[in-house]
DNA sequence: TTGACATGATACCGTTTGGTATCACATATA
DNA sequence: TATATGTGATACCAAACGGTATCATGTCAA
């Protein structure tokens, strides 16, 4: 539910590849920022949509902020994908060829 | 490959509702936009959006334009998602207390 | 306390996006 | 043919987006 957040977070490549490093280890902004060639003023707006998305969540140590990715949000979009799973899943191509094969019985 | 224009086009909900629709019968134009409250205009700037992504195509029919879904680029979203399904999939929760039990063997 | 470091916050800028209005073109139908 | 219908294309607008520059704040360490 409210999934509109999270598509939005991942419709930018930045925030996916910032994601897919995050889903590795927690990193803070300025560990983020290395791996990017821009401010670290841009990378924490990249986090704070993330954040928004419920695909990452932060919590303060000391003076640093850590960043710690978050499956929740991600399942929230796999669980509206999965509507049209039927289109392409193996499961379907089984039961595809089961009604198939049914049609060629009733003939 | 090329997920970008597949993830930009689900950003947008109305965008996500089309495809909904989409997948459940093919639609010219026209009828789409009965579902919606915009311009056929604006519309049609998103189905082109949708054909960016490769989530739908478009052939022609006498003065039609007729719009039909295409899972290719969706699954090519899925195929995204799927690197993260350790998270919450079940079957990682198997893998998972296989390891553990594994683990205590080892012990 | 002083200074260095990691971060937060704000203002600003160019580009993209979602939308409308308008006109042009092709096709079915009287 | 004339006309209505379904669509494409363009110009235009306000808002959102991705990014930088700048300054403020909190925290560790000497």
């Amino acid at each position: 539910m409210m999934a509109q957040s999270a598509f939005r977070a991942l419709a930018d490549p930045t925030r996916r590849d910032i994601l897919t490093m995050l889903s590795q280890r927690d990193m803070t902004i300025g560990e983020v920022c290395d791996h990017f060639d821009m401010t670290r003023a841009a990378v924490k707006k990249h986090l704070i949509v993330l954040e928004d998305g419920n695909l990452i969540s932060v919590r303060t140590r000391g003076r640093e902020r850590v960043n710690h990715f978050e499956p929740g949000g991600l399942k929230t979009v796999a669980d509206w994908l999965n509507h049209f799973s039927c289109f392409w899943d193996d499961r379907f191509d089984a039961l595809q060829r089961a009604i198939d094969a049914d049609k060629g019985r009733e003939r």
